[in-house]
DNA sequence: GTCTATACGGTGATAGAC
DNA sequence: GTCTATCACCGTATAGAC
């Protein structure tokens, strides 16, 4: 075997993964999974006893990888600038090459029925975002924190707003459109 | 009776269309507005035949409310910057103060698993938005109709992620922050 | 760790009485 | 137009065997 020791409990949580991403938290089941995954749903609910302990469980391994994976925004070797746009084409990546939003928009967008458990996850993704944002930005342009996170909140406005846009319209082009004042100021 | 004819079916509608924007398409059943409106579910159906068919029903009741509010954005003797904060604001009243999202970035969310006849609402609905927004840029940057649609994808992603942002972060005062270039530059 | 079996409520939808 | 009654699922979750 190659696989690791936690290698159904990784399954799971891929699967679910993409079942949320596709249709939000009411979108995923315990028997869909299992049967993707050639288990039976009994076996799932060994690994995770209850929904929403699955669902933050996914929340708080996404928010860690995404962590992981953001190059350090204070490393004097890389502009400040590819930095920026290394985070834009990130996201196109996702959003738009894949037809899909994220994992946190569509958690956000139910948060009225989500447990507090997986709620409670939500927020500290965001802001891991931002203050990596502000970050860059305070390099970029010179500007107070503060002024560092008017900029970030307006670009990752810009980005979640993007991604709503090419879904609705089945138009990819609005991402660029839409981010091409950022795209612009920074090249 | 005060009431219209139509009283239920739009007692129907106006609940069903409160439960999809607090949690989505798999968030309101027949059975759960039947009792909030003190009638069976057996008789939603006979209103509405199909999910389906409530919600498209929804959305285009929705759309076209939405169009019939707009001011014409080219009626002269109305300010075009009035026109585009006016759109701002109450973009704000909707998502922020009520903190809710709006019903087409809920529905556009779970695109994945609308039925056909939902999802083709979507894409018209944003034109609407698009093409209005493009008018008031054209005239307030006297630019052309290529350069306006520019603007007004820019801001719409910009008032749509604003959303996303206030319900992820729990901090309603990201709308601003997210919205402040637009804010200060047609003041 | 995974299985079978099962509990129990929710879901969209329909037939037919009033 | 609204009702009762019913259908065939699907949902999360658990007990207990292997």
């Amino acid at each position: 075997m190659i696989a690791g020791k936690n290698d159904t409990k990784r399954q799971i949580q891929d699967v679910a993964e993409r079942f949320i991403i596709q249709g939000g938290y009411n979108a995923f089941s315990f028997r869909a999974i299992a049967e993707e995954i050639g288990i039976k749903s009994a076996s799932v609910h060994y690994h995770f006893p209850t929904k929403a302990n699955l669902a933050s469980a996914i929340l708080a391994r996404y928010t860690l990888l995404f962590s992981e994976q953001l190059p350090n925004p204070n490393n004097e070797k890389i502009n400040a600038s590819l930095l920026l746009n290394g985070f834009i084409d990130g996201f196109k990546a996702k959003v738009v090459d894949q037809r899909n939003m994220s994992l946190c928009t569509m958690l956000t967008a139910d948060k009225h029925i989500l447990p507090e458990e997986v709620s409670a996850e939500l927020a500290a993704f965001y802001n891991v975002k931002l203050a990596w944002l502000t970050q860059v930005f305070m390099r970029l342009e010179q500007v107070t924190e503060d002024q560092a996170l008017v900029l970030a909140s307006q670009l990752l406005a810009s980005l979640h707003g993007a991604s709503v846009l090419v879904q609705g319209t089945n138009q990819p082009d609005f991402f660029d459109r839409a981010l091409s004042n950022w795209k612009s100021r920074y090249s």
